[in-house]
DNA sequence: CCAAATCGTATCGTT
């Protein structure tokens, strides 16, 4: 890769404005933006000062994968930078014999403390210059997968630890919800698509936050099953978005209800409307797999006063498991990569089923590549010139991110009097048709040239952003909470190739980011009041059951609809955290009394109105007295405060620069559960802190080590010839074939096996179809024999019960052992074990399967 | 003088 890189731009510099193509040479990706920004100079797409960023890192690369000084002659002509032009860009201009100009590119960076000064600096300089290297990316570290991953997925491997035990957890899990914190890349589509890809019928509703996530999902799944030539829908249509026609809904909600959708994308306002009757039926008859919340954290953070749909499905969710026959009940999955504490603590409330509550896999991790750097100004000028002098100057592609969308809009136009052009801008206000525009610019799609080095952008730029090769961010603005920083930092080195962080604070930025996040919690008697507002307008459905409306306005009226409408929401939302109520969807039930034309009128007049609805269920009657409620609203209150709090200091902590800040977001994703701490480990490249003091900086850190939690509790299909003993002995003659035993053990649900090698696993699943194979690997950090407490199978290849088996024992954790029939019995010495209570051999047990 | 995005129905009861 780059290796000709030099020899491609001189010449392309030389035959200028001759157009030269990219395609089909082996350059890097900042060698072929330049070529395709030399395309667009002449006719103004591209600017001079993108011209000469993108020399400028071509020669950095080059400097960086083969040594020694580099230069580039460029033309001297009108359009082209002058020489005090290339030296504002940190390039020295040498002018040549024919009048051209020698360019050779020095080093620059950001300020290495918020401090300024000399100390860190050259720290500081190795790590921006890393970026431009052309180094070997961070390896995952692939583990022997499964039986049942590589039949699900044809992959011989997983991708670390943590996909292991989230890809375990998820098939293993019956009839609960899980909560999986698994980072970026490793590998969640997998995870999710296993039951389904296992199994014959079943149908798995994914919810996802946006459209453009589910069109892009539907086109994946339609590659999958293309690929492998199975049939996940009657349609061959795998989104469900209300931008489909009437039709195509109609027949996709068919096919959920009939089963025969396996997969399903959608929104969570599709899943709670349109969606939800079909959803229910399907649930009914036994045929829902699994619900899928896909950036489950979106849950709290829009969930609570954007889009109080994403807190409607939990209701709808416990409804579907509740009408679910008993063991055809559907688990839920609850995925993200960025899980804060009140994320996970408003998930195993709100998504808990049946009667256990939700459990962790926690296989949380930061992000290696970036190095931070971070500086605070007290005029805006300055800020101004520091943040153009670091997209000049940091290499590209290059997200520059905004708090505004008024920001985003300067700063296009900003970037374009100053001389890029390639720059594109993507803010909430954007249009699909603009986004997509942009994007393609951006990425370059397939053997298309580039139009575009750099994004400016709010909050909107990125969910979902699938871009490997972003090398810089720059923040123009303090991020109100730790999360947006550590999400939008994070689409950076997504290639596990070093990338840059520079975050550039201007004297209005704390401000703003307070009053962002402060969304001010309603207080006890401002919130009581409206409480029997809504109340005394809402209309009784049933006993329990409530409708009241989003408009209903308090009568101390000071604010505008909108804003109260909001009030009303986070009100209900809050009150739905607490335990009080219980949000339901609203559904249209006809009046069995009505005539034909009556109902109709009614529906009518309910979709118009249903934007407006809220309904619940009232769950807990200490709590509608005033101070049953005060108290119940007081303890959420205070939590949601706190959190709040925590990502705002958090955040603003980072701009003093004094702490290091890969540990200050390791701190935020430390989450306390069920009793234990889930940690995840501290990660920095670089930042102002451990520039400062060196010897502070985080260690490498090791992957995290998620453990499985506890399956659920079904009768073990096997219990009958245990008797009370957790152990049953099984014994087979010298030669005698076990292999039709583990089928039929498999295909009654014993999932995990130990003493069994990769290739007899493999046959095993193979033979069992549907019954995810598990095997142990004693080598794991983390043996199934130890830390599973479901069913366990050990294959013995020499007469002797492991250690392993004996401590279940001890446990009583149910075993099973498969030995020959002179292994001795551990217990008593001189006695074969087959002549201890429970055991049978196999051919008496095959006799019984 | 504060960001973020999505959403629509219609089923049948008897010999």
């Amino acid at each position: 890769m780059s290796s000709d890189d030099i020899s491609a731009a001189q010449s392309a510099l030389e035959r200028w404005p001759e157009v030269v193509s990219a395609s089909g040479l082996d350059i890097s990706d900042a060698c072929r933006r330049l070529l395709d920004a030399l395309s667009g100079f002449e006719v103004g797409r591209s600017g001079w000062r993108d011209v000469a960023a993108l020399v400028r890192q071509v020669l950095l690369i080059a400097e960086e994968t083969y040594g020694g000084d580099r230069v580039l002659a460029v033309p001297n002509s009108p359009l082209w930078p002058t020489a005090v032009q290339w030296e504002d860009l940190e390039c020295q201009a040498t002018r040549l014999a024919d009048g051209r100009l020698s360019i050779r590119a020095l080093d620059w960076e950001p300020p290495a403390t918020p401090e300024g000064g000399n100390v860190g600096r050259d720290a500081a300089r190795r790590q921006v210059r890393d970026v431009y290297k052309d180094v070997e990316p961070n390896e995952l570290r692939l583990i022997e997968a499964d039986p049942f991953w590589k039949e699900a997925h044809r992959y011989p491997t997983y991708r670390g630890e943590p996909q292991r035990q989230a890809a375990r957890a998820a098939v293993l899990n019956d009839e609960g919800s899980l909560v999986i914190c698994l980072p970026t890349g490793r590998g969640k589509t997998a995870v999710a698509w296993s039951k389904v890809l296992l199994s014959t019928s079943g149908v798995t509703v994914i919810v996802v936050p946006t459209v453009v996530l589910a069109l892009d999902m539907e086109r994946r799944t339609q590659e999958l099953a293309r690929e492998r030539g199975i049939h996940l829908s009657p349609l061959g249509r795998y989104a469900y978005v209300g931008s489909l026609d009437a039709d195509t809904k109609a027949q996709l909600r068919e096919a959920v209800r009939s089963g025969s959708q396996r997969l399903l994308y959608t929104s969570p306002e599709a899943f709670v409307s349109g969606l939800a009757p079909a959803m229910l039926a399907c649930a009914e008859a036994g045929l829902l797999q699994q619900v899928v919340i896909d950036e489950a954290h979106l849950v709290d953070q829009w969930g609570t006063d954007f889009r109080p749909e994403f807190q409607t499905m939990p209701g709808l969710i416990r409804d579907a498991y509740a009408n679910a026959p008993q063991g055809r009940k559907p688990s839920v999955l609850l995925l993200s990569a960025t899980l804060a504490q009140r994320p996970v603590d408003l998930l195993t409330t709100l998504f808990s089923v049946g009667d256990s509550r939700a459990q962790v896999v926690w296989g949380s991790e930061l992000r290696t590549e970036p190095a931070y750097f971070i500086d605070s100004h007290t005029e805006e000028d300055s800020r101004l010139a520091a943040v153009l002098k670091a997209v000049s100057c940091l290499p590209r592609p290059l997200v520059l991110y905004v708090t505004r969308v008024e920001d985003a809009t300067a700063w296009l136009r900003r970037l374009n009097d100053a001389g890029f052009n390639r720059v594109g801008a993507v803010t909430g206000k954007s249009s699909d048709e603009q986004r997509r525009k942009v994007m393609e610019q951006w990425r370059g799609s397939e053997g298309a040239a580039t139009g575009y080095d750099i994004v400016v952008g709010t909050s909107a730029f990125g969910l979902g952003l699938d871009m490997p090769n972003v090398r810089t961010v720059i923040h123009a603005c303090l991020p109100e909470t730790i999360d947006r920083y550590y999400q939008e930092v994070g689409r950076s080195g997504r290639d596990g190739r070093p990338s840059v962080a520079y975050l550039s604070i201007g004297p209005g930025d704390h401000r703003l980011a307070e009053r962002l996040s402060d969304v001010t919690m309603i207080g006890d008697e401002v919130g009581w009041k409206r409480w029997e507002q809504l109340r005394r307008g809402s209309v009784a459905l049933t006993e329990l059951r409530f409708r009241v409306r989003k408009s209903e306005l308090p009568e101390h009226l000071d604010q505008g609809y909108g804003r109260s409408a909001a009030w009303n929401v986070r009100t209900l939302t809050l009150m739905a955290q607490a335990g009080i109520i219980e949000l339901r969807v609203p559904q249209f039930t006809p009046d069995p009394l009505a005539s034909v034309d009556e109902v109709e009128e009614a529906r009518a007049k309910f979709f118009e109105q249903v934007e407006d609805y809220i309904e619940f269920e009232l769950k807990n009657g200490e709590h509608l007295s005033h101070s049953g409620w005060t108290s119940a609203m007081g303890k959420v209150r205070d939590q949601v405060r706190e959190a709040q709090r925590h990502a705002l200091t958090s955040s603003q902590g980072l701009a003093s620069g004094a702490e290091c800040v890969g540990r200050r977001i390791a701190k935020h994703y430390r989450v306390s559960h069920g009793g234990g701490l889930l940690i995840t480990q501290p990660s920095c490249r670089g930042c102002p802190s451990c520039r400062r003091d060196p010897s502070s900086a985080p260690p490498n850190p090791a992957e995290p080590v998620p453990s499985l939690p506890e399956p659920s509790t079904r009768p073990d299909p096997l219990a009958r010839w245990r008797g009370d003993n957790p152990t049953l002995f099984v014994w087979y003659d010298d030669g005698e074939d076990v292999e039709p035993l583990l089928v039929r053990m498999a295909q009654r649900e014993v999932r995990v096996f130990a003493g069994l090698n990769a290739q007899a696993g493999v046959k095993l699943q193979r033979a069992a179809a549907h019954t995810p194979i598990v095997l142990d690997d004693p080598t794991s950090v983390a043996p199934l024999a130890q830390s599973y407490s479901g069913p366990v199978a050990f294959i013995l290849d020499e007469p002797q019960i492991p250690d392993a088996a004996l401590e279940r024992n001890n446990l009583g954790d149910v075993s099973y052992i498969l030995g020959p029939k002179e292994t001795p019995n551990p217990d008593r010495p001189g006695w074969s074990r087959r002549d201890a209570q429970d055991s049978i051999s196999v051919r008496a047990l095959m006799k019984e399967l």
